[in-house]
DNA sequence: TTGCTTGTTTATCGAGTGAAAAATTAACCT
DNA sequence: AGGTTAATTTTTCACTCGATAAACAAGCAA
């Protein structure tokens, strides 16, 4: 009797044969998808019936199924990332508020993905060193560039932020992303009112940020 | 020779013997560590070992794996929710500002644990219907009460958060609550400047909600 | 047609999984 | 002591997992 638990298609008829490079990319993009619904337990077996194909042909690409997992990382994480949104942050030819808003659309557009959102959580969990090496891209690349610019609009000289103001700064950036993870991953809704949800995050963190630098002037530390 | 693979002890000298109930709890206890540590498909027999029992044991006090799993559910999500927040956010006797920042105080003091706070990550990302539950309990006990406590002090009549102004709040809210995220999960680090992180949020959110509210005052709606 | 390359399947292994059934034994009650 | 209850272990099953080796077959060149 034949062995059913590596069956690639129930007809047989059309054995398609795919080039070298179209296979392979064919496993990293279905794996995003099946990683990101189930999490990186999911069985090889299971990506395989989704690709029509038998579960062994996966190790003729990837030596181990870390190998792939590491190959999605590598898709997701960083070719998602657009370097032009740092320029985005630092046009003082537009009022800071509007370039915020701007900024957090686009960036929002790209990561506000069931896909990327989710395994960008799986993959926190796991401890993976992609992540917090993402976070230290975040701190040097989004929330610095952020906190001297509101000092620049504040007049204020510039200064490097203190871990204590970046960890503020985090508040509103996290708030912003965990606002698309509570509609993608929990509620599984668009989210409709991103715009505004943004536009709020956006001017409550630079208000807040300006009425503490003018304390801070009224009143110098040490 | 002797199957290692349910062996509860090495040396198997002080075979003591629990209550049922004791029993119960330490599995519930284990099973929070190890399902926070690892996730939910953790197995029954590494949960055993920690516990120094064999395997088949659990089966003796939950039907299933599920049914462990649903009642570490409860012990998270249901047992730590304390009523008197509730009561700390409406308390009309203290300023709006530190009312606030007492409440998340406390809250961020409950939920800012990583066994509580891995756990809700791995649910949700099951879509497990009790955390769909959980939101909604937040959205109508924290952020409707604090939208209508920031509309009383703008000295504003009463009135229900459209649900683009709860999305606003899920900003802040949700903000807060992944500024612990990063410190515990990402990190793995105490968060050393949460009372200030949370300080920002609060005083971020109420008075952009009031410039909002007092932008409306000028331009009602329809 | 022949023959070679390479994409793909078949078959299988050893380890690990949740779970059931039955045997064992510690603790309590007369 | 003896006897009973219930906590715990032993044994085992059917299945799934990642991975390997070998057989097969589609496409291409001669």
């Amino acid at each position: 009797m034949p062995d059913a638990t590596h069956a690639a298609k129930k007809d047989d008829k059309p054995r398609r044969r795919l080039s070298s490079d179209e296979r392979r990319a064919d496993f990293i993009q279905k794996s995003i998808k099946l990683f990101a619904e189930e999490g990186f337990e999911s069985s090889t077996r299971e990506l395989a019936r989704r690709l029509g194909v038998t579960q062994p042909l996966l190790y003729r690409y990837f030596p181990s199924k870390q190998d792939l997992v590491s190959a999605v990382y590598d898709e997701v994480y960083v070719r998602r990332w657009r370097p032009e949104w740092e320029a985005l942050i630092a046009d003082r030819s537009r009022p800071l508020t509007e370039r915020l808003c701007a900024f957090y659309g686009v960036y929002t557009d790209a990561i506000f993905h069931p896909d990327w959102i989710r395994i960008y959580l799986y993959s926190g969990l796991k401890g993976e060193e992609i992540n917090a090496r993402y976070m230290r891209v975040v701190t040097t690349r989004i929330l610095a560039p952020i906190f001297a610019e509101v000092r620049h609009e504040a007049g204020l000289p510039e200064r490097a932020p203190t871990e204590e103001e970046i960890d503020k700064l985090w508040v509103i950036h996290g708030g912003i992303f965990y606002f698309g993870v509570v509609k993608l991953v929990y509620a599984k809704t668009p989210p409709r009112h991103k715009d505004s949800a943004v536009a709020f995050g956006v001017r409550a963190m630079i208000e807040e940020l300006k009425r503490e630098f003018s304390e801070e002037e009224r009143a110098p530390r040490r």
